[in-house]
Order: C-alpha cells, then structure tokens, then sequence
DNA sequence: TAAGGCTGTTGGAACGTTCCAACAAGTAGG
DNA sequence: CCTACTTGTTGGAACGTTCCAACAGCCTTA
C-alpha cells in the first residue's frame, strides 16, 4: 500500500508538502499542488486513518451497541445512527449483545482498546456496568430510550413513554376494556421498566390496575412491537382470536405494524431519527471533548 | 489515557518488558511479571489497538456492506458476521448501502483509509465497482449470494439458488399452479437474475413460461420473504385473497415466515450461518495474505 | 543595501505500539 | 579462570501520519 512519503518522492517534494496538499489548510503553490496531485492519482494513494489517527488522538469512530440487530426497532435505531455517523466522517462499529454482561462489557474493552470517540447504546442488560465504565474514561454516551439517567455525564434520547402508555391506554379504554395487561421483554432492558410505570400510572388514572396475561385480560400491552407480533402468533396458536378475543398493542411503530394481516395498533418512535440524533449529539460531545450531560424526549404524535 | 510507558514507569520498568508480559510470547520473571500486572491494573490500562494497527499494519477490522439493515435477512447476516468477526478479535465496521452506487464506493474508499483487513458483502448493485477496488488493493473479498463470481479473486457463499427455486416451483405446480409468476426487488442486486433464472429453469422443465403478476398469475414467487410479505400486503390491499385466489411464496425464511398470520411458505437459508462462514473464510484469507478464491454452497433443506 | 515581510517548502519530533539486537548477570563445563 | 550458554531485560528504530519551527527566496521599503 502506497504511503505519503511514495508519493513525495514521486511528486520530488517533501512529505510535508503531500500533507499540506491533502489536508488543503496550509496554502502550496499551484503548479506544486498539480503535481502532487497527479502523484496521488498514480499511486491510487489513499491516506491511512490509522497513522493520522494515532497522531490526531481520534479514532474517528463511533461504537454502537443494540440489543439485537434483528428487531427492526434496532435495526433502524443502528442503521440510522451508522449514517449519520458517515455523513460525519465517523466509522460505526456495531454490536449486538443479546442484553449478556459478559458481551456488553467485552464490547466496552474492545470499544477503549480502539478508543471509540463516542458509544450509542440503543439498550443493554438492567445493572449494566458498561455506561460507567466508558463514561470513567471520558468516552461520551448517548443511550437511547433510557429514562432518567442515574449519571448525569449520560446523554439520553427518550422516546415520551408516559405521553405514549396514556395514549394506549386512552386508546383501549374507549374500546371498553378494562381489564388491560403489560408484557414486556424477557431481556430485562432498562427501558421495559419505564413503559410498564407509564401503563400502570395511565391505567391508575382511570381507577384501575393492570392485571396478569392468564387472569382473564381482554387487552395486552406489548413493550414494543416484535413483542405484540410474537403474542398475537402465541394467542392464536392457543386458540384465541386476535382482536376478538383479546386485542394486543405494541409500541415502535415498526413498518410490518401497518401490514394488513396485521394491523397492529401501535405507538409511534421514529428509530432512525433517534439513532441520528443520537450520533449528532455524541459527535458534538465528542468534538468539544465533554460528555453529552443532555436529555432529549422524541414526542410521539 | 494511561499509556504502555505510564505503566512502565509505574512498575519501574521498561515499556519493553510491560509489552512483553502483555503479549505474553517472551518470558518474564515471575516477580516482573506480577509488578507489571499491579500497575496495568492500578492505571486501568487498555492497550492502544491503533498504535497496535500501524505498527503490525493490521487494523483487525472487517467491512460489513449490506443493502438495507431492516431487511432480516440483511440483519441476521449482519449479525452473524458481526459475532464471528468479534469472537475472532476483529472489530465489525458495518455499512448499509441501499444499493446506492455512490454509497458503495464511499463505504470502499472508507475500508481501504481504515486499511480494514477483509470485507464481507451481503448484496450490492448490479455493475458495482466494490468488489474490484478492493480486490485491487489486496483486500480479501467474499460475497453472499452472488453467483458465479467474474473475478476470480471473489470468495463467494451461495445459497442453493437453482435448488431452491426448483423446490419451490415443484411445490407450487403440486398445488396445481400452471402460471407462475416471480418478482425481484427494485433495486438490482446481483443476485435477483440468479433466483429468476432458476426459477425459469424449473419452470421449463415442465414446459412452463413465467408469467407476469398482472396476467393472471395463480402463483407469485418472490425474490424474498420480506418482499413476499409486501406483496401480499399490496395484494389483500386489492381485494384479492391469499392464497385463495393467488399464492405467494418467499425466500430466506425469517423468523416472521412461521407467524400464524404470515404461514409463509419459503425457501430456508440460514442468514447468521453465512455471514459466520464469510467471516471465517475472509480472516483466513486475509491472516494468510492472500485472497479468498473459493466458492461454496450452502445447501438450504 | 540592509532590514523586514511575505510565500512556499522542509526536516524532525511526536503519537503508542512491536520487535530486534544487544547486553547484564548468573550458571555450568572444561 | 575462561568460555559458552541461559534467562531476563532493555534501548532504539520503525509503522505513517501531523505540525511546528526554521528556512530559502523574493519583494518592499527606508
């Protein structure tokens, strides 16, 4: 591979002057900079990021870290992010850790060894040590979908779970139910905690409690949308009929919620648009060489 | 960030010796050893991968290029790489492209500045230039389902194409279906005409032609589940009954073939297995210095 | 003409590792 | 006692950049 000094040997200048050529802050004379660059078209000479980013102290990277790229929730939330993130120059490494500490924490060594400039964390196990111990080496985190962060250094971009469990809640109670139940995912995420609060505080308004699946409840509340689909599949498999006999909301907003076969009633969050501003709002932390210290709500119409 | 010297300094050693208990391949005095290892823990040190990378000229990453992440099969495959890359040491930089020739070519300028060391390709655009502007700069390249490679150079895993697209017309004229039809996705990938003309293939053999959606098409194979899923979407959307009045068919298998509301029928091809197996074949290649040159099929039962 | 100001260009140090050649100190063999 | 060898340890060069201080010309101006 062709490196700056090949190049200023063939354009007959320094390697200094290739540097200045390339990075266009220092002014070269015109005739200068024709011919280093011909030198550069030739050698089909592309800079090394390692090399400047050892030098630069900036990886020019960002680590972002989902529970699973499968759910489309989070596939969305990465693919957005990882966008943003190259439309900033920044390269994405994304991991997925099925919410298991030993792969959160060992995605947090691998992200300090390549000394990431900032982590997206789309969501991670309850009690997860990997917030803090990237946050103790002054790498910004935005987390996505989160609640009141316990560190104040986090950044945090929150979809209005309390705005969104009222509107679900609303939504089943007009249809008469009053028995309502909430499932949320398996994987303790941090965020399933919020959205069931949020149900129960709605569902307290109305002078009622949430009860259990089995106990007779005519509507199911789904922590997100990949949840109520795998319900919907279950209930019926049981014998039941979906929406008859029991009606099941989800939460995200998937594309597949609008299909037809169905129809699932749902709340709005804009993954991709979080996963972007999350990117943003790390890339500007990142820059500043600060932490994100911010907490941001995505409404959800 | 503490460095290899502070902790060096800290154990009242040379950085060469800290190196050496670090990698581990030279021999240390048990004492020395046992200093070192207090002051890395003391200082909470992490080797600087990027200083690392320049001196060993290995980034210990590989480029993930898939068209859409929302896509499951993209996601899995996505997926899959990216675990394998990881429990291997290497870090996953992953692209989506939408299979935007523009967008191709900055992810592969991206992967040669960060000199990844290998580059897994989960669909591209008809005609892209990727896979030659790698393979050019002696990067290891495999692709997943493409076909018969035109390079030489290209490691390819494909799914049993020709295989598939004979079960799946097999099935469909079982049922009595006489006028098939096959849909392929908007954006052109490579792999489109390969499942077509195994579908066309299988449909000669029984003296059939394929037919086009709107001519009174009973069958519909699609060039995916995820495409199948919108087809039929669009198709109840009509008014039209499935499979009643019209069968469709996919292909990859997703978890969301098997709901109860999909009862998709589809060919399987197992996603996370493939990306697992590219990454396996380009990390040989590349840890050898050479290039991938092998071409295997997965067999989808 | 000497001093000062521009405009371009340059060598060298630094970033944080790895690895080689060299060396120090001790042990064993003659 | 000298040589040879083993075991640990070390300084320094290299990887490919960036950036600063220095410098070489050349043009003004007093």
């Amino acid at each position: 591979m062709t490196t700056l000094i090949d190049v200023a040997r063939k354009a007959g200048v320094s390697k200094s002057t290739v540097s200045n050529v390339i990075r266009g802050n220092i002014p070269v004379a015109k005739e200068t900079r024709d011919r280093v660059e011909r030198a550069i078209a030739d050698t089909r000479y592309h800079p090394n990021v390692i090399a400047r980013s050892l030098k630069a102290r900036s990886s020019m990277a960002i680590g972002i870290v989902v529970p699973d790229l499968t759910n489309p929730f989070y596939a969305e939330l990465a693919a957005g992010a990882e966008r943003a993130a190259n439309a900033l120059g920044y390269a994405a490494l994304i991991t997925h850790t099925d919410c298991a500490l030993p792969t959160e924490q060992e995605a947090g060594h691998a992200f300090i060894q390549r000394r990431v400039d900032a982590v997206i964390i789309g969501g991670i196990s309850r009690g997860s040590t990997l917030p803090a111990m990237l946050l103790d080496r002054d790498i910004p985190v935005v987390v996505a979908s989160f609640g009141e962060p316990e560190d104040p250094r986090l950044g945090v971009i929150d979809p209005d779970d309390p705005g969104a469990m009222e509107a679900i809640v609303s939504h089943l109670y007009e249809l008469g139910h009053r028995r309502l139940a909430f499932v949320s995912h398996h994987l303790l995420e941090q965020s399933g905690e919020r959205r069931r609060l949020g149900f129960e505080a709605a569902l307290a308004q109305r002078g009622l409690r949430s009860v259990k699946l089995g106990e007779g409840a005519t509507a199911v509340a789904a922590h997100n949308d990949m949840l109520a689909i795998a319900i919907i599949d279950r209930l019926e498999r049981q014998g039941l009929r979906v929406p008859e006999d029991i009606s099941v909301v989800g939460y995200d907003d998937i594309p597949l919620a609008s299909h037809r076969r169905m129809n699932l009633t749902t709340a709005h969050s804009d993954a991709v648009e979080m996963g972007r501003r999350a990117v943003q709002l790390a890339v500007d932390a990142a820059r500043e060489g600060r932490h994100v210290s911010h907490r941001e709500i995505q409404a959800s119409p």
